[in-house]
DNA sequence: ATTTGTGAACAGTTTCACAGCG
DNA sequence: CGCTGTGAAACTGTTCACAAAT
């Protein structure tokens, strides 16, 4: 009972985004033909990851989440349940702050953004002291020197980083030193982080070059 | 001369990023450990991931690039040029449009968003036809049933999609019926498409319970 | 001595085939 | 029969070790 059983990254990153069908879903139970037919993904890697989801839940014997799913389907009240579980969110929600408030990150400062999702915004951070003035949002904006103690009172362990390019390593450091856990990057450029801390790449450039 | 070497996924990702940290690195020479202190990649993946650059040129033949590498670290110019050309990317400035025009997707229509990129957005779409004339951008835009027509007339075969989730699929229905071979999709949603167009995620929100 | 080039070993992911259950 | 559960097989990606080059 020591085996330390991880659910693969790949099998994540799909129960993410099932979770989000599943919130749409209306039926009583879906089968994996269903999700299949509706993500694109094949039918056998459906029940592989669900598979994989059932063993971590008895292997970290939380609950032993009854899929009830052979020739049936999969009750979806059950799967959400699962998901939920196995990916540990919706417990708390996680406090974020939105790093450079030019165009695009002045976009995020709509409260819509965070609605119905496990997260808060607590605080938008830009060097430009004009722009933090100026701006209106539902959480207080501070001028980047700022971010260290915000940060840690605030008790943020989230980023969304919408900097120019010349400034995202220099404020990925200073997130880094106020103890930030994970980012999600929006710029172009590779971010230097120690291993705890988790990036996510969501640069539109970026993107637009791999599905050319 | 017909083994039809392809280079891989993940590797193709990770020239993207080197190239952005190319264009900002002004030295003349940089060796894979040097890489590697700036990425956070093991320098062994930069290798690797150089030599199977090298192998798809030679195997193309399109030129035999010199990379001059051994003991000496690579020639910034020599790496630039060969990444581009294994990526085929700046030969042709691709045309993209944006769908959806909230908070988000307005923020888009910024001109500085796609300079310096091998992207010219031609055109915004949106349902609502108050935005699409109340909107001030440097290309037209239109309201969403004028999709079809428009794709073509301007040989448009990118989009990044920033409508709200449940017109997430009925839009891509309607971009790939125009045609489009690429998607960046900002909405949380798993979008289904033929084989033939790619789709790349990059939902915020969806990010964050990734980095959580 | 330093750094690339190369392929083999290893780890992670996807696909397949089919047993077993309702 | 239709559908899940399961592990093996095939595939993709990463790490390692070291020969070759200067």
């Amino acid at each position: 009972m020591n085996t330390t059983f991880e659910i693969p990254k790949a099998t994540e990153r799909r129960m993410i985004l099932l979770m989000n069908l599943l919130d749409s879903y209306t039926e009583d139970k879906i089968t994996s033909v269903d999700i299949s037919r509706q993500t694109g993904w094949k039918d056998s890697v459906v029940r592989h990851d669900l598979w994989l989801l059932k063993k971590s839940a008895v292997e970290s014997a939380e609950t032993t989440i009854n899929f009830d799913g052979v020739s049936n389907g999969y009750r979806t009240a059950d799967l959400r349940e699962a998901i939920n579980q196995a990916l540990g969110l919706e417990i708390q929600k996680k406090n974020c702050c939105i790093v450079g408030l030019g165009r695009l990150g002045a976009a995020l400062l709509d409260e819509k953004l965070t609605e119905d999702s496990p997260f808060v915004i607590k605080a938008g951070f830009d060097s430009n002291v004009n722009r933090v003035e100026i701006l209106r949002s539902n959480f207080p904006l501070y001028p980047a020197h700022e971010m260290n103690w915000v940060i840690k009172q605030e008790k943020i362990s989230l980023a969304v980083l919408t900097v120019t390019d010349k400034d995202a390593q220099v404020m990925t450091d200073r997130l880094i030193a106020a103890g930030i856990l994970g980012i999600v990057n929006m710029t172009r450029c590779v971010l230097k982080v120690p291993p705890e801390v988790k990036v996510e790449n969501l640069s539109i450039i970026n993107a637009l070059k791999i599905v050319n």
